[in-house]
DNA sequence: GCAAGGTC
C-alpha cells in the first residue's frame, strides 16, 4: 500500500520527493510520467509529475463540420470533456490502483485545483482510496512537510470555477469565430480564420484604441519661447577665477557631452523654456517674444537644489520580466518566456510563471550572491554590496504575493559560455543576464540624483531651467539598461547676471500619440486581467497569427483586417473588444469559486450573456462582412504584386488590374459595393512602375509595352503637361519621318533603339553594346542631341545618331568637334 | 479548423 501524490509538473514532483524523502528518493517512469519513490515514516510514497491539464473541453464531433452547423447552435450545445493526454491518464490510473491515500499536490491556484480534479476523476475510476489536497506555495521544507502531514480536502468551488471558464471560453470562441469566418467567406475567398476570443479580442482592442487615437489625432499649433544663456559674455574666453573648480566642471561636462549633447557650445551655456510652456495663441507668444527679443541680460531669481533618489526595481514576476525583456533586450514576450522556461529547466533560474514580486521572509540571498560571483561581470559589484551591508542584504520587495511561486531569480551563477551551452536559444544569455542583474540590483542601495531648478528672468518674463546630476549610482551600477544622461548646469548662484545668447519663438504642432509598445500592451493586459502570467504572450501571438496586428521590434502596428474587425465589433458589440467582456465572465467564475453559485448556473448565465452579444453581432452582419471582406480582398490584392494598383479613393480598399475576356481595366476590390474603375490602354504589356509617382495624382504609373507610360486615372504620360518633370525622356531630336514627334531612346532588356514618340512607326538603330548616354550638347549640323557610348576596353565615342546626318558623311566631323 | 489554460 502506498501514498500517491500528483504534482502539476515534473520539477515540483522532484522537489517534493527530495524534501519528504529526506534526500533519499529514486526516479521511475510510469507511462512516460516521471514518478519519484521514497519511504516516509515507514510508508511507501510515490509523487508523480503531471504536465498541466490532462483533459480539455470540445464539442461532440457531429458539431465540428463548420459548413453544416449554424454557429449559433453551439451556444445551446454543451461541450464535453475529453482526455487529451492518454499516457498521463494511464499513469494516473496505474498509480492510483495500489494507493491507500491519494494526495492532489498541484499548484495552489484555480487551474492547479482543476488539474488536481482531473487526476481525481481518473483515480476514482480505479480506486476508492481517500483523496486529499496538499496546499503549499513554496518548496520550503517546513511548508511542504506541513502540507503533506495534514492534507486538507479538495476545493470543489475552486476547481469548478476553472471548469466554468473553460466551457464559457470555448462556447464564445467557437460560436463567434465560426460566425465571422463563415460570413466573410460568403463574400471574399480566404482560407484564413478570423478568430474572436475573450482574451485575444480585448488584446487587439487595446492596439485598436491606440491606433484610432493616432488616426483621429488633430495636431494643434503651439509656440514655445526658448532662451539660450551663458555665464560668460564670450564662451571662448576661458579665463577662470578658480582653476580647480573649472577643471572639475570640465571633466563632468565632457562626460555628458561626449555621449549626446554636442549642441552645447561651452560648459557655461544652457537653455531655458518660458514659464508658459506650450503657448496655444500665436498673439500671446508674439507679444512675449517682441518684448524680450533684443534683451542681452537675464537675472537668476531662484535656485533650488534637491536630492532625488531612485529606488531599485522590485523583484521580477512574469509580466514585469516580459516587459523588461521587450524594452531592454528587444525580445518578444513569447520568445522570452520560452528562454526563461529553458533556463529554469537547466537549473539556472527559478520558475518563470509567477505573479509574486516579493521574497519570502526566510529567502536566502547570500548563497546565490556568492554563486553569482563566478561571473566576472557581477563579481566586483557583489563584493562591494556584501561589504557595504556587512553580509545582511535586504530586498526591495513589491506588494504582490499570489502565493504561487517566488519571484524570478537566478538559481546558479554561470558565465556566458556555460549558459549558451545549456540553452541554445538566441538571446538566452541576455535573458539570464537580465535576471541576474535584476536580482542583484534589487538588493542594492538607491541611486541618488541632484536636481537643480533655476528660475531666470528676462525683463519681467520667467524662464525655467532644470539640471540633473547623478551623485551616486547605487543599483544603476549593475543595471545599466536605461541610462539617464546627466544634464549639467554651470555653477550659478541666485542673483547672478547671465548673458542671453539667443531667444527663439518656435512654432510647432502637437504630436499624435505614439504607437503602442509591446511592454505597454503587457501592462494593459495585466491591469485589466486579460490572460494570466503564462498566457499573455500567447494572446499577442494569436493576434499576429491571425493577421490582426504585427510587431516591428518593440512597437505594435495594427493591420487592416484587425482594424476593420475591431471597428465592426466596436459598432455591433462594443463590449467584446474591451476588457469588460473578460471581467464579466471572471465575475461569474469568481462566484463559483466562492461557492455562491453552482457551475451550471454560471454556465447558464454566461451563455445568456454570450447569446445577447451573438445577437448583436448577427444583426450587424452586412456591415461586418462588407468591411472585412473588403480588407481581406485588399490584402490579397496587395500581395498580388503584379496587379496591385493602389488605394481606392472612394472606399480605401485596394485597386487592382483586372483582365477579363472583354478587356482590361483597373477596378476596386470592393466591387459590387464600390464600382470605381479606371481605363487602361487596350494593347501592350502592362507593368506597374512602383518607383514612379504620378505628379497629377494618378493612382499608379504603368509601363505600356516598353513604349510609353500610362498614369492610371490620368492618361498617357506623353500627353501630360507634367511629363518633363516626372519622366524626362531621353530624346534625340525631331522624327525625320513625320516631323512631329521626338525620337526617344527606348531601352529594352535585350536591345535599344530610337522610336518616334508620336508613334508614327519610325525607328532607328543604335550601337548594341556599351554604356550609352544622351548628352546635353547638340549636333551642329542637324540639331539632334549627341550620344556618348563607352564600350569595354575601347575609347569613349561621341557621335550623332541621326542616320541622315551620318548619311551625308559628317560622322568624322562630329567626332572631331563635338 | 474555433478559446484559454496548464506545461515539455
Amino acid at each position: 500500500m502506498t501514498v500517491v501524490a500528483f504534482a502539476e509538473k515534473n520539477k515540483a514532483a522532484e522537489e517534493i520527493a527530495k524534501i519528504l524523502g529526506g534526500g533519499n528518493y529514486s526516479r521511475t517512469y510510469v507511462d512516460g510520467a516521471a514518478a519519484y519513490k521514497f519511504k516516509r515514516n515507514g510508508e511507501d510514497w510515490v509523487v508523480a509529475g503531471l504536465s498541466g491539464h490532462i483533459m480539455g473541453y470540445d464539442y461532440p464531433p457531429e458539431y465540428n463540420r463548420w459548413n453544416e452547423v449554424d454557429p449559433g447552435i453551439l451556444l445551446d450545445v454543451e461541450p464535453q470533456k475529453f482526455v487529451t493526454k492518454e499516457n498521463l491518464a494511464g499513469a494516473i490510473e496505474k498509480l492510483s490502483k495500489d494507493a491507500h491515500l491519494i494526495i492532489l499536490a498541484c499548484d495552489y491556484d484555480r487551474e492547479g485545483e482543476n488539474i488536481g480534479f482531473e487526476a481525481k476523476e481518473l483515480a476514482q475510476r480505479v480506486s476508492n482510496a481517500p483523496i486529499k489536497r496538499a496546499r503549499y506555495s513554496s518548496f520550503s521544507k517546513n511548508e511542504i512537510e506541513k502540507a503533506f502531514d495534514a492534507p486538507g480536502e479538495p476545493d470543489t468551488g475552486l476547481a469548478m470555477a476553472a471548469e466554468a471558464r473553460q466551457i464559457l471560453d470555448l462556447k464564445m470562441g467557437a460560436a463567434f469565430t465560426r460566425y465571422v469566418t463563415l460570413s466573410v467567406r460568403e463574400k471574399a475567398f480566404t482560407k484564413e480564420i478570423l478568430s474572436i476570443g475573450p482574451c485575444q479580442t480585448p488584446t487587439c482592442g487595446f492596439v485598436y484604441e491606440r491606433e484610432k487615437s493616432i488616426r483621429e489625432f488633430n495636431p494643434k499649433d503651439f509656440w514655445k519661447i526658448m532662451a539660450d544663456f551663458d555665464t560668460e559674455s564670450n564662451p571662448s574666453d576661458t579665463e577662470v577665477k578658480n582653476p580647480d573648480e573649472k577643471k572639475l566642471k570640465t571633466v563632468k561636462s565632457i562626460k555628458a557631452d561626449s555621449k549626446t549633447d554636442l549642441k552645447t557650445e561651452s560648459e557655461n551655456a544652457f537653455s531655458g523654456v518660458h514659464r508658459s510652456g506650450q503657448i496655444t495663441e500665436k498673439e500671446k507668444a508674439d507679444e512675449i517674444f517682441k518684448k524680450i527679443k533684443g534683451e542681452k541680460k537675464a537675472v537668476v531669481l531662484k535656485k533650488s537644489v534637491k536630492e532625488q533618489s531612485l529606488t531599485p526595481p522590485v523583484p521580477l514576476n512574469t509580466t514585469e520580466f516580459l516587459k523588461r525583456a521587450s524594452s531592454f533586450l528587444n525580445i518578444s514576450p513569447e520568445k522570452s518566456l520560452e528562454i526563461a522556461e529553458q533556463l529554469y529547466l537547466s537549473g539556472l533560474t527559478s520558475y518563470p510563471r509567477t505573479e509574486t514580486n516579493m521574497y519570502a521572509p526566510d529567502f536566502e540571498f547570500v548563497p546565490i550572491l556568492s554563486d553569482l560571483s563566478k561571473n566576472p561581470s557581477y563579481a566586483q559589484t557583489i563584493r562591494q554590496l556584501m561589504a557595504d551591508c556587512s553580509g545582511k542584504v535586504v530586498p526591495k520587495n513589491g506588494t504582490k504575493d499570489a502565493k504561487d511561486h517566488p519571484p524570478i531569480y537566478p538559481i546558479r551563477g554561470a558565465v556566458q559560455a556555460d549558459v549558451e551551452k545549456m540553452v541554445s536559444l538566441p538571446g538566452a544569455y541576455a535573458v539570464y543576464d537580465l535576471i541576474c542583474r535584476h536580482f542583484i540590483a534589487n538588493l542594492m542601495p538607491a541611486a541618488i540624483f541632484e536636481k537643480t531648478r533655476l528660475e531666470i528672468q528676462i525683463r519681467d518674463e520667467l524662464f525655467d531651467v532644470t539640471g540633473s546630476m547623478k551623485k551616486s549610482s547605487g543599483w544603476l551600477l549593475i543595471y545599466d539598461y536605461e541610462t539617464k544622461k546627466d544634464k549639467l548646469l554651470p555653477q550659478i548662484r541666485e542673483g547672478d547676471i547671465l548673458f542671453v545668447k539667443k531667444i527663439q519663438n518656435t512654432a510647432s504642432k502637437t504630436a499624435p500619440p505614439k504607437k503602442l509598445m509591446e511592454s505597454e500592451l503587457l501592462t494593459l493586459m495585466d491591469k485589466n486581467g486579460i490572460g494570466t502570467k503564462a498566457t499573455a504572450p500567447t494572446h499577442i501571438e494569436t493576434n499576429k497569427k491571425r493577421g490582426y496586428f504585427e510587431t516591428s521590434g518593440k512597437t505594435i502596428s495594427i493591420l487592416d483586417t484587425g482594424y476593420m474587425l475591431m471597428e465592426s465589433l466596436d459598432f455591433a458589440v462594443p463590449i467584446l473588444i474591451r476588457p469588460e467582456i473578460r471581467a464579466q465572465i471572471e465575475d461569474l467564475i469568481q462566484q463559483v469559486e466562492d461557492g455562491k453559485i453552482e457551475l451550471n448556473d454560471a454556465v447558464l448565465t454566461g451563455t445568456a450573456l454570450i447569446k445577447k452579444m451573438y445577437g448583436d453581432l448577427t444583426a450587424n452582419k452586412d456591415r461586418l462582412v462588407q468591411k472585412l471582406a473588403g480588407s481581406i480582398k485588399s490584402e490579397a490584392a496587395e500581395n498580388d504584386k503584379k496587379n496591385y494598383a493602389g488605394v481606392c479613393p472612394v472606399c480605401q480598399n485596394a485597386l487592382r488590374l483586372i483582365t477579363t475576356d472583354k478587356g482590361r481595366f483597373v477596378g476596386c476590390v470592393g466591387y459590387p459595393d464600390c464600382a470605381q474603375t479606371y481605363p487602361v490602354p487596350k494593347t501592350g504589356t502592362l507593368t506597374f512602375l512602383r518607383s514612379k509617382k504620378c505628379p497629377k495624382g494618378g493612382i499608379a504609373v504603368m509601363d505600356v509595352g516598353k513604349k510609353y507610360n500610362w498614369a492610371v486615372g490620368v492618361g498617357p504620360c506623353f500627353n501630360c503637361d507634367q511629363k518633363d518633370v516626372c519622366d524626362p525622356p531621353e530624346t534625340a531630336g525631331l522624327c525625320p519621318k513625320c516631323k512631329e514627334g521626338q525620337m526617344v531612346l527606348v531601352r529594352l532588356s535585350d536591345s535599344r533603339f530610337l522610336s518616334c514618340f508620336k508613334r508614327c512607326g519610325h525607328t532607328q538603330s543604335l550601337p548594341k553594346t556599351g554604356r550609352l548616354t544622351v548628352l546635353d550638347k547638340k549636333c551642329e549640323i542637324c540639331g539632334w542631341n549627341l550620344f556618348k557610348n563607352k564600350e569595354q576596353d575601347k575609347e569613349e565615342e561621341t557621335f550623332c545618331a541621326n542616320r541622315r546626318c551620318r548619311a551625308i558623311g559628317l560622322k568624322n566631323e562630329h567626332q572631331k568637334n563635338p
